[in-house]
DNA sequence: TATTGACTTGGATTGAGTCCATCGTAGGAT
DNA sequence: ATCCTACGATGGACTCAATCCAAGTCAATA
């Protein structure tokens, strides 16, 4: 946690108790919260923090690349902290659980130019879907 | 278009003039309406059709297996009639603009044993992300 | 410690999508 | 050809996630 605390300080952020706040509630492996966890856990230890500035917060994390998005479809966004170890996601259809997963192979190398269509291509996500043991147990 | 239309009639669908617009809207190759898209051209055919229904008839066709549900992070839900032809989407960042591509490899093989943490996957999803010429360009 | 521009607030607003009570009708039965 | 009725359509209210904005606050530098 004072690891991303550092960074961003490093970066020139200014820093804010609500920021501080959200980072830390953000810190761990496999932690995989939407804006209104975040906001919760953040209000638990700010009680005036407001919903504009978690989501405020969250966006630039993001664009800082110290968080990463994960769109769930239909349900609210999940952010990852974990987003300096390359990784992709493993999403329970069933109760929405998401566990990161480091599968083997390279996926950009799979699309050879000619199904490029001239786009620039940057990255790929790639979202594995299944049941979660829990889930598949019901 | 009449190839889906036989097959929904054969399945005992119930046609109707509306599930007959939105079928028909959603033909083709590289068709990847929203919802709102959808409406708005099965409205040019038949006016007094209702949202309510655009999207219950596309959460049949999905439900059918008939059409696939896109989701692009953030924008409006987008549906592929292309369902029959295994294949990815290419999504350009800057416009939302969608191209079917089809990717070697199979990115199921590629999540070993130890990388399912006990869920039962179903299915992968691949989603390249970049820019298109015309954004790239700008 | 004074200053100031960046940050925060919360209430209003947008956008996508769903719900529901009621009305209409496709298609089998007669 | 007509009748029946269960299934489909309607549209307006509603939910939920997320964004916007004008006014107030405060962290960091001088």
């Amino acid at each position: 946690m004072s690891d991303l605390l550092e960074r961003l300080r490093g970066r020139g952020w200014r820093m804010t108790a609500q920021r501080r706040v959200v980072a830390e509630v953000l810190d761990g492996e496999h932690v995989h919260l939407t804006a209104d966890e975040v906001l919760a856990r953040a209000t638990a230890r700010l009680p005036e923090i407001s919903r504009a500035t978690v989501y405020n917060t969250l966006g630039e994390l993001v664009a800082l690349g110290e968080v990463i998005e994960v769109a769930t479809d239909g349900r609210a966004k999940r952010y990852d902290p974990n987003a300096h170890r390359p990784h992709q996601h493993l999403v329970c259809s069933g109760c929405g659980a998401i566990r990161d997963v480091r599968p083997g192979g390279d996926p950009l190398a799979d699309l050879p130019a000619s199904e490029r269509f001239g786009f620039t291509v940057s990255e790929v996500e790639v979202t594995y879907r299944g049941l979660c043991p829990d889930c598949a147990r019901a």
